[in-house]
Formats: C-alpha cells, structure tokens, sequence
DNA sequence: CAACTCACGTA
DNA sequence: CGTACGTGAGTTGC
C-alpha cells in the first residue's frame, strides 16, 4: 500500500473521480470556519476537492480525465430495495451550495462532468473503467466509496482518501487483498456478508471482514459458501443461515453497472486545454490564493503533451507547375484536400496574401496569390471551382469572399471544420483551429521538424510563413475526418452537410451582394435627428436647473434619486435602473417633465446613432455588405455585424424612416421581402401536438383572437384588443419559459390574475403544458436539447444546485428547440429558395436574412416568377403540422415592401 | 486602454 | 422572475 505514483510510460491513462463522495468527504475533513470567503460562502468542499484533484493530477499525471456525480433522482438500486441509503441525512445547505461551485472548478478546468439519472457515479465509474481496460487504457479511480474496490485488477487502480482527504491510498489487486483478505473480484461478496452501514445494508451480525473474508477463502465464492451454508459451525454459521436471503440481494445491490448509456467514451475524456482565465477569475471569487499558484504549476506541466506535429513535404511549384501538381495529388475522386489561406475579409469582400493546399498523404503546396502566372491562377480556379474536388476548410465564408474578389469560385467544401466544431459544441465563443487541433487530435499546430525541436531548414521568416500555412491545411485536413466522426455519432452529420455547409456560399452571396441605401435619405435623417436630439437635451437640462449628461445612467440616477426625490425602481448591480419601462412608470406615477424628456432623448438619440453608424458602412458601390456570422447564436440562428442589419428598427414610426433609407439598387427593379408569421408558435403548436393549438392556426381566422376566445369562453367576435393582446402575450411568453409572475409584470395585472389566466389557457391547450413539461424533463435527463434538424444545444446547469442557474437554463430549454428549429426551416428555406434562383435562371437575389424574414432584390420582369417561387420554397421548407405560412410585400425600399 | 455595465434595437 | 443576438456610451480598473 504505498503511495507513489509507477512511472509514467506512453500508455493512456485515464483518471476518474467521484466527485460527490469526495467533496463530501471534505466537507467533513475541513473546518468551515476556515474555510469560507469573507462575504460567508462556504467554501471548504471545494477546496478540498480541488486540492485532491491537483494532486493527483500532479503525481498521477493521466492523460484522460473526467469526473462522475451522483443525481438526485432515484436510481435502479432504490426499485430493488426501498430502504436503499434511507436514513441517511440530507446534506447540508452549506454543503449542497458548494456543490456547483465544484462544477464551476470543473468547467474552467474543461474537466467533462457526467451524470445520468437513475445511475449513482459509481456505475458511471465502472462503465468507464471497463471501456478503457477494453481499450488499453490504464484507470484510476478516486472515490471515498469502498464499492470501487470490486473494480480493481491489473489495469484499474483505486485510489482511496485517508486521514480527511490528503492523502490517498493505491488499491492495486495485491493491496486489496492485503487489505480485506480476499481479491477484488471476492470483494462485492465480502461486502454483502459484512454490510455497508452507509448505503443503509445491513451484512450478517457476528461476522466482520475477517470470518467473510475466511469463508469466501474456504470456500471459493459466495455461491460455494451458500451451497456450503448448512454445514457452518457456530453463532455466525447460525447467523448466515438466518440472513442468507438479505445477504444475497446486498450482493445483488452493490453490483455496479457497466453499461450505462453515456455521452462520453473514454478516448474522448483527453485532457484539455484548461481555460486560464476563467480559473483566474473564479479562484479571485472563491479567494484561493495558494490553490491558484499550486493549480498553475501542476496544470502547466499536465496540459495535453503534444508531441506531434504535422508532416508536410511542402514545395512551390515553378510558375506553370500548378496544374500538373494538382494532377498528380490533388486528383483523385473523393479523397478531400485540405486548404489554408491568409488574408483579410469581411463586408463582403476580401484579400488573399497566401494559399496554401496539403493532402493526406503528405505533399503540400504553398502559393502566393500575388506571383501566380497565368495558366497557375486558371488551373487553381479550375481546382477551386470544381465541385468534384473535396476541400475542408477552417471558417470557409471569409477565403470564399476573397477567392470571390478576384473571379474564382470556391466549391466542393465537404468540411468547414470551425462550422462542425459549432455543431458539436454550440456554446463555445470561439473556434481556434490550434485550440480544436490540440483537442481533438492532440497534435500541436507545428511542423514535425518543429516538434522535434529542430530549427527550421534556413530560419527564415518566409519559410516559416509557408510552412505554418500548410501545416494548418493538413490539420483541417485530419480534424475534419475526427469531426465528420463526432458528428456522425451524433446524428448531426445531415445537419452539417446538407443545410449548415451548403448555407456558407449562400451567405457569402448575399454579404457579397450587400444591400444598396440612400445616402441623403441618412443625412437627411441624423440632421433632423440630431435637431431633435439638442431640443430634447435643452428641455431636460432646464426641467432640472442644470446640465447633465443624459447618455449616462450614473448622472440619470443621481438627477433622479437623488435630487429629485423620486421613488427608487428597482435594483442594478450598480444602482437603480432608469430603463425605460421604469421611466414610463415613474412617469405615470409622479408625472415630473423631465422623465418625458430623457425618455424622449433616449429614443431620438438612439435612432441618431443608428443612422450615423449606417452612413460610413456604405461601400464604394453604394451598398452596405453586413457580415453573417453562423457560429455565434446557441440556438442556430445567424447573427449579423458590421453592421448588424438585424436589428434595424421598425417598431416606431420614426424608426421606420430608417427603413426608408433601405432601397432597390441600379439595375433593379424593388425590393421584395417574405417572411415566417408566427413561425415559433407554429412549431409549438407542432412539437406539442395540442390539438385545440393546431386546430387554432388550421382555422384560417386570427390566431391570437382564436386562441382567446377558447381560453375566455367567449364568440370569436366579441374578443376584444384587450383580450386578445393578453392571449398574445401569453402566446409568445409560453415559449421563452414565462412565469405567472413575469406576465403579471408584462401585463400589469395581480400575479394572482396571471396564475389564473395561465391556468385557464392550460385548461384550454393541456397538450402545450404537458410538451413543456417534458422538455425540460428530457432535456435534464439527456443533458441537451434538440431541434427538428437535430441540432442540439447542451445545458449542464439543469443539473446546477444554485437555483438562479437552474431556472435559467430551464427557460433556455423550453425555447431552444423552438427558436432552433425556426433557425432551421429559415436556413432550409434560404437554401432551397437560393437552388430554385439558380434553376429558373432568375437574376434576382437574396440580400438579408432577419430570422424569420427574407429580403430580395428584384431583376426588372422577374417579380411574378419570384414571388411564386419564394413562396413555394418557404411554405415547403419542412412539413409542420401548422403549416408554415409566409406572407410578402414589395416596395421600393425596405419600409416600402413591409407589409 | 481594455473590460464591464447599462440601455435598447430586432426576431 | 421571458429567449436569442450586437452596438454604443459611460464608467471602472489595470
């Protein structure tokens, strides 16, 4: 039973933790009293589970890791036996709110956390365990639960916690047996004879380790010494014989699963990279100043060791050498090639510096755009451009624009590895082809003569340069067949090459197209915007005796609170808010002039500074080419920048003049804009399968009116805008997880009366109540939620003991497979609206995409032939059961085609 | 100067 | 105490 760690050698080891049994274990080793923050949060389990897990991570040095938790549900062992781990008491709420700080711990650390209702971590563990032996893979479990032990053999080591949690003790097979008499395998049998106090088992009285241990020695195993039952001498043989049975469905209990069903297999547990300042942040908040250092030295030498890199023959070919290169390596059918550029892109265009191309078997290309002769530039076009030719690439749009730019078309893209990567992991901000690359192939983004320590041949900044880039090539190259993988695991590999990858080139056709705007119509604007604007201020200033700047909240605060006197709103981190929904209140409520003038200020000033953020956006061409972004929203949706053409305003009728500022370009004949009504509601209704809320859009008559006149038992004709607008808010709120108590608020009515009203609905719609109780409740269960495309969107806080979180990610759950699958049929629709434009040779295009909206730009005679066309795509664009209904408008300008 | 907060525009 | 975004201005903190 010593302690030190065998050295490491080059086989995989894959370290699993118990997370729940040892912070608990802490939580008991370690005083609170010295261990809370100043502000009184307990911190004591955490800090004992991190420092356990620095450790081992320090003397154990694995290369897999993850860490298992127990769930509240009842698990399996509970429908065996009632009385399974009754009497224990609840942990204590300074325990429990410890426990998601520990997932934090864990989430910075990039350390997976797994959980599976009705599972204890123990089978987690043991699945694990058993898939990695069967992989080749060394295990080690940490847990404070003597279950493990059954688990231990020449592959799996336990490591058990003694004295409080600093220290640990290795169970080899040969110390297990040391330790209880018998070997691992006998253990589970040892502990049904002797009982597990902790788990609420009872064992056999009278007899300890050591007569089990004896008897199972004797005896071989638990069944030879039930055969043998009848023959044992003594109290205890008396004693056995009287709880045979009890000792049997122990033995039956502490069983642990190896066949749960989980997200992770063992190869995927790679460490990671560890997010430094997330740690940093967190570990300020938790105030572990020593952890912190004690964590950055252990975690610098454990990061994932790479010692791989890519091995690229890399050459330039002579000037008119391309296309026989291309012949000879980049020629055979279906075997994808990987391509790297640099150079810069956005609004709608781009600039190449450098291409490079790198296949898998090893030759690899570099190119400088700028020195290409021509026959090179036609053969790489030709390359670029044909289909046939699979290419994978790293964020694809922006190469795309740019290729574009100089007359070359860029086809065949089987991969967009930065676009896969969002489909596996939605959440994550950024996509960095090093980051992806280290994780998921473990190889660092560097040549094989770099990795080995080598300088390069002769140094050179150029040589490096090239090499670099063929490198990222190659790498693209093999990340895209892992990702391909992953996401085929998932089923979302449809998803990826049929909808997600088709759309880049249609994105990069309408942020290439751009949409045209008037110039004088802006000016126009900001300079009677801008009069209004000073007006607003003068009034202001004047209301209360002196100058402010009404643009800061901390100024509108004191004015208000302050001087003023007014009745505080409520809270900001900072203060009180002054948003305008508070304004408006206090202004119904205490009436001073001023609030009507900031109020005012706030809406002119806002719309000002749209306007002139518009105006210098406008490119040469007189367009502005906003920029799609496809992997920023975690539902699926697209977002736009620079300039975000999706939230230009409409609402207002001074906003609409913005709109107006939006026009049909040279050559064109109008605008034409198409879009989704009640598109989310429409899947609501589909995914619940209520049939009153089918039946309600299948009617043809106004929805929200219909859906009130059910819910308030009143003629269609007599609901009045009242009503109705109440019914429209409960509509829309269903979908983003409202509460009774939020649509009081919305509402301005008693929570009391918002219970009712929602109870009435459900009445009315039981089958929408009952969907959106049971996608919460899957979503818990598989730990993501899914559109009708399968895109899925993980949620690890529905499992958060801090009930802020939970919540919040309860309402995501609710609207993520709504928001996502609308996502979905708009991208579907864009797709194939884009195909039909193509096969009936139209010169009309796609120009924005706002959501549930399409805008276009309209070629002269073409408006007939393009609305049928628009419409049949839309509609068609998935079957619902409340069939999508698209509705149209033209104009000359933007506002002008609303409808 | 970067990072954060507040406020507000859209679907 | 209703989801998803991006932007701009002011403020805070290194």
């Amino acid at each position: 039973m010593e302690t030190t760690a065998p050295t490491p050698d080059n086989t995989d080891r894959l370290l699993l933790l118990d997370g729940h049994s040892l912070a608990y274990r802490a939580f008991f080793a370690l005083p609170l009293e010295n261990f809370s923050t100043t502000d009184g949060q307990p911190t004591n389990a955490v800090y004992g589970f991190t420092s356990m897990l620095i450790n081992v991570l320090r003397d154990e040095q694995p290369t897999h890791i993850a860490v298992a938790f127990d769930r509240s549900e009842p698990t399996f062992r509970h429908e065996q036996y009632v009385e399974y781990k009754a009497g224990r008491t609840k942990a204590p709420d300074e325990f429990r709110s410890q426990v998601s700080l520990i997932f934090e711990v864990l989430d910075a650390l990039r350390i997976p956390r797994l959980s599976v209702a009705g599972f204890e971590a123990d089978d987690i563990i043991a699945t694990l365990a058993t898939q990695a032996t069967a992989q080749g893979m060394e295990t080690l479990i940490v847990t404070g639960d003597r279950d493990a032990f059954q688990l231990v053999n020449d592959k799996v080591t336990v490591l058990y916690p003694v004295r409080g949690v600093s220290e640990l003790t290795r169970y080899d097979p040969a110390a297990v047996l040391t330790k209880y008499g018998v070997p691992p395998e006998r253990y589970r049998e040892l502990a049904a004879l002797v009982g597990e106090t902790s788990d609420n088992l009872p064992g056999v009285p009278g007899v300890g380790p050591k007569t089990a241990a004896k008897w199972l020695t004797a005896h071989g195993d638990l069944d030879g010494l039930v055969d043998a039952a009848d023959q044992l001498k003594g109290k205890a043989g008396a004693s056995l014989r009287e709880h045979l049975g009890q000792v049997l469905r122990n033995r039956q209990i502490n069983k642990l699963d190896c066949e749960v069903a989980l997200d992770a297999a063992p190869r995927e547990l790679r460490i990671g990279q560890w997010d430094r300042d997330e740690i940093h942040t967190l570990f300020d908040s938790l105030q572990f100043r020593v952890l912190r250092e004690r964590l950055y030295s252990t975690l610098s030498a454990v990061e994932p060791e790479a010692e791989e890199g890519f091995d690229v023959e890399l050459s330039r070919p002579d000037p008119g050498e391309l296309e026989a290169w291309l012949a000879e390596h980049a020629a055979a059918p279906g075997e994808r090639v990987g391509l790297a550029v640099t150079g810069t892109w956005g609004r709608g265009t781009g600039e190449l510096t450098a291409i490079a191309l790198a296949t898998a078997g090893g030759p690899a290309v570099y190119l400088d755009p700028a020195e290409l002769v021509e026959a090179d530039e036609r053969a790489l076009a030709a390359w670029l451009a044909d289909a046939k030719r699979p290419k994978a690439v790293h964020e694809a749009k922006g190469p795309m624009l740019a290729f574009a730019a100089r007359g070359m078309t860029l086809d065949g893209v089987t991969s967009d590895t930065a676009l896969a990567a969002y489909l596996a992991m939605p959440g994550q901000r950024t996509f960095d082809l090093g980051d992806l690359v280290l994780r998921h192939l473990q190889k660092e983004l560097r040549g094989e003569a770099a990795a080995d320590g080598q300088l390069t041949i002769d140094g050179s900044a150029e040589a490096d340069a090239a090499e670099d880039l063929a490198v990222r090539a190659r790498a693209v190259l093999e990340l895209a067949d892992d990702l391909d993988r992953v996401l085929e695991g998932r089923g979302a590999a449809r998803l990826l090459h049929e909808v997600e990858l088709p759309l880049v080139g249609v994105l990069a056709e309408m942020e290439r197209a751009g949409i045209a705007v008037d110039a004088d119509h802006f000016a126009g604007l900001s300079a009677s915007l801008g009069g209004q604007v000073k007006e607003c201020e003068q009034r202001a200033h004047s209301a209360v005796g002196h100058e402010f700047n009404l643009g800061s909240p901390k100024q509108v605060q004191q004015v208000l609170f302050d001087e003023l006197g007014l009745p505080k709103t409520k809270r900001t981190k900072t203060g009180y808010t002054t948003d305008s929904d508070a304004l408006t209140g206090l202004l119904a409520k205490d009436g001073h002039p001023v609030l009507e003038h900031i109020l005012r200020w706030r809406e002119v000033a806002k719309l000002k500074s749209i306007v002139d953020s518009l105006i210098p956006m406008a490119a040469e061409d007189g367009r502005i080419h906003t920029t799609f972004n496809q992997m920023v929203a975690a539902t699926g949706r697209l977002s736009s920048t620079d300039p975000n053409l999706q939230n230009i305003p409409i609402r207002t009728a001074e906003g609409r003049q913005i709109r107006e500022g939006f026009v049909v370009g040279d050559g064109f004949e109008c605008l034409l804009t198409a879009d989704y009504s009640q598109i989310e509601l429409r899947i609501m209704a589909h995914l619940s399968g209520d049939e009153a809320l089918l039946e309600a859009f299948t009617s043809g008559a106004d929805f929200h009116t219909i859906t009130a006149s059910r819910v308030f038992d009143v003629p269609a004709d007599q609901v009045d805008s009242e009503l109705r607008a109440r019914i429209k808010a409960m509509n829309y709120g269903l979908a983003y997880g409202l509460s009774p108590f939020g649509l009081a608020g919305q509402l301005s009515i008693p929570p009391e009366e918002a219970r009712l009203l929602m109870d009435e609905y459900f009445e009315q719609f039981g089958g929408v109540r009952d969907y959106l109780r049971g996608v919460v409740d899957r979503a818990r269960r598989d730990g993501y939620t899914q559109t009708i495309l399968g895109r899925r969107r993980y949620l690890p806080d529905l499992d958060s003991d801090n009930r802020q979180r939970r919540e919040m990610a309860e309402r995501m759950a609710l609207n993520a497979p709504i928001q996502g699958s609308a996502a979905d049929i708009v991208k579907v629709a864009s797709l194939n609206v884009d195909r039909a434009l193509r096969a009936h040779g139209l010169t009309s295009r796609m120009l924005l995409q706002v959501h549930d909206e399409l805008v276009f730009e309209v070629a002269p005679g073409e408006l007939d032939e393009l609305q049928s066309l628009v419409r049949e795509q839309m509609a068609g664009a998935y079957d619902l059961r409340a069939p999508l209904d698209v509705s149209m408008g033209t104009g000359q300008t933007w506002q002008d085609a609303a409808h």
